[in-house]
DNA sequence: TGTACATCAGTGAACGCGCGTTCACTGATGTAC
DNA sequence: TGTACATCAGTGAACGCGCGTTCACTGATGTAC
């Protein structure tokens, strides 16, 4: 072999990345096979080598976008006592830096829309990492004594997705960013969690 | 003039709701003008006497799928005591028949993720839409006596809106469903609604 | 009332472009001797 | 250690197809006489 054995791998890790960011900020359909591989800085020939289609590589990066969102939501939680987890993902999810930047945000608020149109391999994998996503936050919420956890879990994320959904689609900043303030308290209030700290790294 | 005086205004508007159903059921990249021009009886060349783009068509339809959707809010709560119009478009938004049609649903529910993607007309069109539906729903909180209408509004509508779109994603019908539900009686104890009769013609 | 003409909504072939996909080729590197 | 060879990730030209758009034409109908 020319290449040490994990090129090949390492190859199709970057370009699987930058198709997970450039699927949520341009969309599945506008979103071009060359330009993805634009983006890991080769060029479009290769694609074939890694992907069998664009539609096997569209099912991937479902799965890498969850991937990533969950194991933010458990760097969030890790070592944190029952509920402040919760609040630093539900400050995340409804803070303007998740508004702005579609390209990493959570692939529920950004794809959901899209899934009816897609092909039953990408349902799947987008509902195999819902249902991880979900499972998280009902693990806080039963740690916190959550009656229902499942079912409150599925109401807290449908609150947090059509907030952020909306509030994208508001082209005046006040409004939308309002509209963001407003879905935090509710969700407060609602489950009783404690302010959260600034999360780290973000600006709210 | 070979036909009547309001021919082509018929015709137009026939593309007109057929492009409105074609776009939300399979995406504004995905249906193309020869299908919609199919779908109103028509062959592709024509489209251009009535609009100067696909583009122009797609805020055109933008525009009326909330004519639509704000004359059922109306429908529904016309004649009714304060409250009630307001339950039974709930009900509605969280049925199955909702779930289930995206081609006649709400466009915000269908729509909204699509919009940081479209030409910015399409935005306009869209913000003007979700205002003038905002604006009815403030107004059924207004009458029921609820402080800050405008804010309960869109925070009302977040939750519809979250919760269809995900139960959208879902295949499982049953799960699908429990989302729904979820989501109907959260909101009903949110407002102290009163149980909507069934929405006329629908099954729930 | 009947005929010739003008209008223009709608037709359908053709265009150019972008995209997903294919494929013959390249050239850097690991391996064999 | 040095050289010849084999490998294969990546290149870039080419393909076919679908789509938005254009345009010369058609033919049903309203109007003028």
């Amino acid at each position: 072999m020319r290449y040490d054995a994990e090129h090949k791998q390492r190859t199709r890790s970057r370009v699987l990345k930058e198709a997970a960011a450039a699927i949520r900020s341009e969309g599945p359909d506008r979103i071009g096979v060359a330009a993805i591989m634009g983006r890991a800085g080769l060029t479009h020939g290769g694609f074939y080598a890694h992907f069998a289609s664009k539609d096997e590589l569209l099912v991937a990066a479902i799965g890498e976008m969850f991937d990533t969102a969950c194991a933010y939501f458990e760097e969030l939680s890790a070592g944190k006592p029952a509920g402040e987890g919760l609040a630093a993902y539900v400050a995340f999810y409804l803070s303007r830096y998740h508004r702005d930047h579609r390209e990493e945000g959570c692939p529920i608020a950004t794809m959901a829309a899209d899934l009816p149109r897609l092909v039953p391999q990408a349902r799947v994998a987008f509902e195999q990492g819902a249902a991880r996503l979900t499972t998280l936050i009902a693990g806080q919420l039963e740690a916190l004594g959550r009656p229902d956890p499942g079912i409150a879990a599925v109401s807290l994320l449908s609150e947090m997705v059509g907030a952020v959904v909306l509030a994208r689609s508001i082209a005046d900043p006040e409004h939308s960013t309002a509209i963001l303030r407003a879905s935090r308290q509710s969700i407060r209030e609602r489950l009783g969690l404690p302010l959260p700290p600034a999360p780290p790294e973000r600006d709210n």
